[in-house]
DNA sequence: TACATTAATGACCCACCGGTCAGTTACTAA
DNA sequence: TTAGTAACTGACCGGTGGGTCATTAATGTA
């Protein structure tokens, strides 16, 4: 009668040591992403993995560090390829911004890991030590792979002399606001300001070029 | 020797109904900015007003609703009295965007207050009620201020006919990004890429204008 | 001075959750 | 078949913090 079915649920108590540190993260993703840092409980995370709370911690030694694990797993790769991508173009630097920001879209943007940008951010006001490990394993890396593309569009005359700094932030901003938006407004009943997300990235790419671009001579225009 | 020093601490027990609730909103925009909604306790922010729990618990009803004040009471005044700048102005669109860009900076953007955009949105994800709340008395109100300027500039023929829900996102999303940058670096101890935010605005602002200009057509550049 | 009103207090209750560890069971080597 | 190992479990502990309410005292009134 207490029979359990085996067939669907509760394979008990498996020991699979290899599979487990990815499962775990995972559905560490899942639930910080959905519930933020502080109020996503460890043995709600360690059930969503199919585990119990004491196995978790065999695997990660406190809450902090499974979630910086999970930062680690889901963002860092993504910037060396598109640093890779960089290294090999040498086409126009607009094209390369271009394939920069789909490229993104694709493996990060458009996927559930991208909210962990925004998240990291968010929490990093509650937690220092957090705010530090996002500027030197998020934005850094981030930063110097743009500049070195802007650099190189001014350096072949291709867009105007601006501040790179404020340039590069002015690039992450929308990206930032478009996961920051996403998230919150996915929550809302009523939403009377829809965003579709390719059309909002395409007008401020195309924003970006024409406000880079190096203005004609020729006419002036008065006020 | 246990009397108190009745000059500089505690005065004890004073009843000042009047003056309770403003200066528990300013105590709870204090803390809730520096760690959080889920992080800062009630007993805390009654600390910071000179009160006790209780007290608080006598002119707001719960943590939630006391957050909920501090928002109305430190956001919605200003985009007020944006609009009746915008209802005023009758000169070029682009100067008011300028004017509108330095007035807000002014009241909200260089004060503390700045901070509660990007912690509204934060919290919204793990508490689905305050995203409604958010997209009701911050977002939609600014959403429609921005609009109207932009519809403006656009039939005067002073703008590109672009998507103008995009644009006034794209405005939105460097200010909302200088607040979250803010927020996050100022903790931090090491933080190699310093963001001037007047500079940066500047730029964002002569980008934005750039991008909105109607291009000359005499000439035209080719790849 | 005596009494009524009500602002203010803080000890208390209890649900919650991060982290521990003694015990249990799956797997394996001999 | 039978130890022996270690992956896994979940009851438990202790600190924390939101919310309550019986009590206290400041102020007004007669």
């Amino acid at each position: 009668m207490s029979e359990p079915d085996p067939s669907s649920l509760t394979k008990p108590r498996q020991r699979r040591k290899a599979a487990r540190p990815q499962e775990l993260l995972e559905a560490g993703l899942r639930l910080f992403l959905g519930k933020g840092l502080a109020a996503t409980r460890i043995e709600d995370v360690a059930r969503e993995a199919g585990v119990s709370k004491g196995t978790l911690y065999l695997y990660y030694p406190s809450k902090d560090e499974l979630f910086k694990a999970v930062v680690r797993h889901y963002l860092t790769e993504v910037i060396v390829e598109a640093g890779n991508l960089a290294d090999v173009h040498d086409g126009p630097s607009a094209e390369l911004l271009h394939q920069l920001a789909s490229t993104w879209w694709l493996r990060v943007g458009s996927s559930e890991a991208s909210g962990l940008v925004v998240l990291l951010m968010n929490e990093a006001t509650a937690f220092p030590e957090l705010a530090q490990f996002y500027m030197d394993e998020v934005l850094a890396p981030t930063h110097a792979l743009l500049r070195r593309v802007l650099e190189r569009g001014m350096a072949r005359g291709e867009f105007r002399a601006l501040d790179i700094t404020s340039v590069v932030y002015g690039m992450i901003a929308p990206v930032q606001f478009l996961i920051l938006h996403k998230r919150c407004t996915s929550v809302c009943v009523v939403n009377p300001l829809p965003l579709d997300p390719a059309c909002f990235l395409g007008t401020q790419i195309d924003l970006l070029l024409h406000g880079l671009a190096i203005p004609q001579p020729p006419s002036e225009k008065a006020s």
